[in-house]
DNA sequence: GTAACTGTTTATGAAG
DNA sequence: CTTCATAAACAGTTAC
């Protein structure tokens, strides 16, 4: 019965060809079965070498042209021109194109191109005036696609070409082309709820909720996949930590939402906009943050859903290519240019150690529920929000506060490894209520917002207690989480006996420089203090081993970049090495970072893409194209 | 009472 | 060894 599970690719590691000639490793290897799916040959192929195109995702009537800077845009201009016309009216006879230098990562928006139904040439207009810049354009799921379809296979335009049978894309005829939409999505269960989840501006969402939403967003999951796919939503609802169940004030409806600390507020349509206005500082969970209301924009219509992927076939392409990357969250350009000095670092109040971690914050009441399970030491280190919400997917690291409490339990041999990855197993501990971390983190938002908090991080941190600062709380200010369910298992949180003493869940570590400064952040700023070697004690995994410990050498996120320029796996000199070099301690850790870099990389993408108006940062940064280095960082 | 739903855990296998 | 997917056992709730 059990099928073989085919990871997502999304959580591969494997560094991707993106810019090599192994044109097949992506295409093939990976997507085989996609690629030649996609017999059609396609007007692609006429493009100059380099040259990718791959259909958005949401706009039917939209692909997405790579250029090579190389290329010679007229020509291309033209060939797009003239292939508009071939599709006619129905086909996809807009394309945007994108500036792609060495990789997709670079890509950057040159302009759009549309051509009427005729076929006319329409107009190309600067990215800036260019409507689709917008999320449906970035959404991650598209750029995903576009990074397993296009550059994975990118190379060879036969790829493309083949793939986007689209690129003369017969809406009207499903039978032949897979659709795309119903194929399985490139992204775990986890990150998928996190889409579904921060798609709703209040970023709750009950279970069946969130079953739609998936459904609706991804028909293979209405379409083909088993029923099983529900049971393992609830499965990794339950099994990660970044997910908390909390129940409405009548405690008759159960909500699941996302650790504001862990939460990269990852929307599948989300864009990164540059926060550069006044963010709010407490809440960057709130959409306002720049994140646009993917929902809004006309989730495509996945229920058209073709059948034609009857397939079971289950791979997934890689998104992006994130090894090295995770040197480079990139978000640290944003968090820069959206930044302003550090004279506002975010305060942590938790103690990394700490006892007090947990604060006692159990400040307010609260009505809501909350499931004792979730809790955990985690949720004291709040702190590590903005790494946190970087690098979410970390938390498997060891990172252990130590809270803990309450003598953990044996540890069933066989729990061994979730004592490991602690992380992921809720309801490890459950404390009174006094102690509980928990309750710090309701407020403790500070750095919510999981890729703008970075930013926002360093906003807002303006409160002096950040953490109190706020939770998005539409609802509930203050709400004190009261646990439900009793806890059963109650592992050491943090403390966990045996081997992990350490930290479990980086992101829940807080790294907190003692200033209260986010040490651990990548993205620092000038004068920010530098991170706090303090830890080092600390936990032998505590971040300073991480990569990020390095991070405070570089005196600015260029300067960074610009050091890991060189892939780590590749010759790596210095700096990235440096950073990689952390020992097999970080070696998970640093793993984590890739993993889930994986959708920061398109973040990032994005954001290069979508922030057209970032040069309006007065913070230097905008000059500086954060993407053109992270190519460089593979 | 039963079924369905929800949530938690455990187990297992594939892929890396 | 880790991560993820999948399956399934169980238990608690809720609806009929």
């Amino acid at each position: 019965m059990r099928e073989s599970p085919r990871r997502p690719i999304i959580l591969k590691r494997r560094k991707l060809p993106f810019q090599k000639n192994e044109s097949d490793a992506g295409c093939d290897e990976a997507d085989g079965p996609r690629c030649k799916t996609s017999p059609t040959p396609s007007t692609a192929r006429c493009f100059p070498d380099g040259i990718r195109m791959m259909d958005h995702p949401t706009m039917p009537d939209t692909q997405v042209v790579v250029i090579p800077k190389a290329a010679d845009l007229q020509s291309v201009i033209s060939a797009l021109t003239a292939k508009g016309k071939e599709c006619g009216p129905q086909g996809r006879n807009k394309f945007i194109l994108l500036s792609a230098s060495t990789s997709l990562e670079e890509s950057k928006p040159l302009g759009c191109l549309s051509t009427e139904p005729k076929g006319d040439l329409q107009k190309v207009k600067k990215e800036t005036e260019c409507f689709p810049l917008d999320d449906s354009l970035t959404n991650i799921h598209w750029l995903g696609k576009m990074s397993s379809d296009g550059l994975g296979s990118e190379s060879n335009q036969k790829c493309t070409g083949k793939d986007n049978p689209s690129d003369c894309h017969q809406p009207k005829a499903p039978e032949k082309e897979k659709d795309p939409l119903s194929e399985r999505p490139p992204y775990s269960y986890m990150a998928m709820i996190q889409f579904a989840i921060n798609s709703k501006k209040n970023r709750q969402m009950t279970l069946k909720e969130i079953y739609n939403w998936i459904e609706d967003h991804f028909p293979y999951f209405r379409n083909v996949a088993k029923p099983g796919w529900k049971n393992s939503i609830r499965h990794n609802l339950s099994l990660h930590d970044m997910f908390v169940r909390e129940t409405s004030l009548d405690g008759k409806i159960s909500y699941w939402t996302i650790r504001p600390e862990a939460n990269r507020c990852l929307t599948l349509d989300q864009v990164y906009k540059p926060l550069v206005g006044p963010v709010t500082p407490t809440c960057p969970q709130i959409p306002q943050v720049g994140f646009i209301q993917q929902q809004k924009r006309g989730p495509p219509e996945l229920k058209r859903a073709i059948p034609a992927m009857g397939s079971t076939e289950r791979k997934m392409k890689p998104l992006l290519p994130r090894t090295d990357s995770y040197l480079v969250p990139i978000q640290l350009p944003l968090g820069q240019s959206l930044f302003l000095p550090s004279s506002s670092p975010a305060t942590l109040v938790t103690p990394p150690h700490a006892p007090s971690s947990s604060t006692p914050s159990s400040g307010g009441a609260s009505k809501r529920v909350r499931i004792a399970p979730k809790v955990s030491q985690s949720d004291m280190s709040s702190v590590m929000l903005c790494a946190s919400s970087t690098f979410q997917d970390i938390k498997e690291e060891p990172a252990s506060v130590s809270v803990t409490p309450e003598a953990p339990e044996a540890l069933p041999s066989k729990t061994r490894q979730q004592e490991n990855s602690s992380s992921r197993r809720k309801q490890r501990l459950v404390l009174p209520a006094t102690e509980e971390p928990v309750l710090l983190y309701p407020d403790s938002t500070l750095f919510d917002s999981g890729v703008v908090s970075d930013a926002s991080t360093f906003q807002d941190t303006h409160d002096p207690e950040p953490q109190l600062s706020c939770k998005p709380d539409a609802e509930s200010p203050n709400r004190e989480y009261t646990f439900k369910t009793p806890i059963k298992s109650t592992h050491p949180s943090s403390s966990t006996p045996s081997k992990l003493p350490t930290v479990l869940e980086p992101w829940r570590i807080t790294p907190v420089g003692k200033g209260g400064v986010l040490d651990f952040s990548p993205i620092r700023t000038p004068s920010g203090p530098q991170l706090t070697p303090q830890r080092h004690g600390h936990t032998p995994f505590s971040f300073n081993s991480t990569p990020f410990k390095e991070l405070p050498l570089f005196s600015s996120p260029r300067e960074l970049l610009t050091c890991s320029r060189p892939s780590p796996r590749r010759s790596t000199p210095t700096c990235s090495r440096e950073l990689l070099q952390e020992g097999a301690a970080n070696r998970s850790f640093t793993e984590g970072l890739v993993l889930d870099t994986m959708n920061d990389s398109l973040s990032k993408i994005l954001v290069d893409i979508s922030f057209p108006n970032l040069e309006d940062d007065d913070l230097g940064m905008a000059n500086i194209s954060w993407s053109q280095f992270i190519p460089e960082l593979k």
